[in-house]
DNA sequence: TTAGTTTATTGCAATATTACGATGAATAGT
DNA sequence: ACTATTCATCGTAATATTGCAATAAACTAA
């Protein structure tokens, strides 16, 4: 179907699944770093920098400033962007949590 | 296209990409919880505990297996999975770097 | 106003993902 | 051998994702 059942899953599993999701393709991982390498907003030069058409990071643009990662301000003709580092906190806690879990209590299985 | 274009980013960033999609999905989040909470090899509960059609959940262990999360022992009848911890600490290790990249230096940007 | 620049949107094609019924393969118990 | 159990695989349908050309929208500068 192509459609996943998010209803029987808890709140917290389809919020780490969609803060995941949004990780999940290396451009928007391309674009977070360089987004965190000049550490200040980004006007423009994204298209040159990653590779891709602009129609295609203009999209990913828009999924990560759908789940709220990243912010664009309009500044003339070119909109400028950065990490809304707030929103970053709050993945980095759910997925650090998440792969924190405790790995050692049972060492005679498997 | 539906294609993603690997060859133009980094083997990290593939990487980063990779991990992070496996987890995107709430279904694949339960599984890996639910091994981490039995913290033990488990046998067959995997469909009545997660509540999709055992194709589905089959499918979706093969992929936690094809990355190397999960491990599954054949058991009789039944296969046992658990986490691979070694593997675990590797894909903890390349997300938490990516999280932890530096917030602060910058403070007077958007 | 006109032309140039930059980003967003639309529309489309190709591929991927999700889900499940049906079936197959392997084993255990009788 | 027969049956039941368990998991994997196949086939299929529906939806999602990725990527780009074409176009629109918004602003700047002359």
């Amino acid at each position: 179907m192509g459609l996943t059942k998010t209803e029987i899953f808890t709140v917290t599993q389809n919020q780490i699944a969609a803060f995941a999701k949004v990780i999940g393709h290396p451009a928007r991982v391309a674009i977070l770093e360089y987004l965190f390498k000049l550490d200040r907003c980004v006007c423009g030069d994204l298209v040159t920098e990653i590779g891709l058409a602009q129609p295609t990071i203009s999209q990913h643009l828009k999924e990560l400033k759908h789940l709220g990662l990243i912010k664009g301000t309009i500044e003339g003709t070119s909109v400028c962007y950065c990490i809304d580092k707030k929103k970053w906190g709050v993945m980095k806690q759910m997925l650090t949590q998440f792969l924190d879990q405790n790995l050692s209590k049972n060492e005679n299985c498997c």
